[in-house]
DNA sequence: GGCCAGGCCATCG
DNA sequence: CGATGGCATGGC
């Protein structure tokens, strides 16, 4: 990965496949903050990140090159080759075309798991502007206090012994509503090593899954999302509403079962399901797409 | 005020 | 099994 380093900054030019708008906005990660176009701040692995882009110039602000190298490549994915990816898929149908030009700086970033577990736990039954208010006031209650930037003071999100000493109350006090048991169950097994989220990475897909399925509030598409968003398997195909309602309008009639849209999919992208899914999800939600 | 939000669980036939 | 409510809360 080719940089610069400028004074507190590292700049990097001419990255094709990145746009930061697309990156943050597709529904993938929660933590981030708009400050203008194209300028957000980030929370992510105990750090908060300034990041600009300037169409192919992207600067990171106020940070080293360590934690560049040690982890804001990897957050970004920066060393995947997605111009192949795009065109593997684009390839695939003119549907998937659309969505991948249409989306053309997604990147899948590699967020922590229990954090992404925790995220889409709250994600059910929610919109997007909730989750991300839920997981703040999470994070200012049982996190870690990391700094400020804008005079806005910035929070970790709780390890897995800090959250673990919410009880199901303080929870609900939180707002979470009915997934307090659901949290709760996640902290207890996940504590216990009852389930194990470092294995995650390596397992077998399908026993992955049924892994994070022990934790009652996970199911098929939050399971999905966790795998994804949080460990790199990209040959899964979270299928929400959104997702639901592209493929039928693409590919099946109206009601067609979630069960047979995922088995569909996951046949028909493959490897590459994951990738499939977020730029048909980003596009869906942008354009709305099938909405009644 | 009703409806829906990146679903899942419990309960029923 | 497959289908159907109910679920906490907030925004529109």
């Amino acid at each position: 990965m080719e940089y610069m380093v400028d004074s507190n900054n590292i700049i990097i030019n001419r990255l094709c496949d990145f746009d930061i708008e697309h990156i943050l906005e597709c529904g993938q990660c929660f933590r981030f903050y708009k400050k203008s176009d194209k300028d957000y701040i980030i929370v992510a692995y105990d750090k908060i990140l300034r990041i600009t882009q300037d169409k192919d110039e992207i600067v990171f602000h106020n940070i080293d090159e360590e934690d560049f190298n040690s982890i804001w490549i990897k957050y970004f994915d920066l060393e995947r080759d997605y111009t192949s990816i795009k065109k593997i898929l684009s390839d695939k149908d003119e549907h998937l075309h659309r969505a991948v030009t249409e989306k053309d700086g997604i990147r899948i970033l590699q967020q922590d798991t229990w954090e992404t577990l925790i995220s889409f736990i709250i994600s059910q039954n929610k919109s997007i502007s909730h989750i991300k208010k839920l997981i703040e006031d999470i994070s200012k209650r049982y996190g870690t206090y990391i700094g400020e930037e804008d005079e806005i003071k910035f929070y970790s999100f709780p390890t897995i012994e800090q959250l673990s000493q919410a009880t199901e109350q303080d929870l609900r006090d939180l707002k979470v509503g009915f997934r307090a048991p659901y949290i709760a169950d996640a902290c207890r097994k996940v504590i216990n090593d009852e389930v194990n989220l470092s294995r995650l990475a390596d397992m077998n897909i399908a026993d992955a899954k049924n892994e994070l399925m022990k934790i009652k509030g996970v199911g098929p598409k939050v399971a999905d999302c966790v795998l994804l968003f949080g460990a790199k398997r990209y040959e899964v195909f979270p299928t929400d509403v959104w997702v639901k309602r592209i493929m039928e309008h693409y590919y099946f009639e109206n009601d067609t079962k979630i069960k047979v849209i995922h088995e569909f999919a996951v046949e028909h992208y493959g490897t590459l399901a994951g990738f499939a899914q977020q730029y048909l999800f980003y596009y869906a939600r942008d354009f709305k797409i099938g909405k009644k």
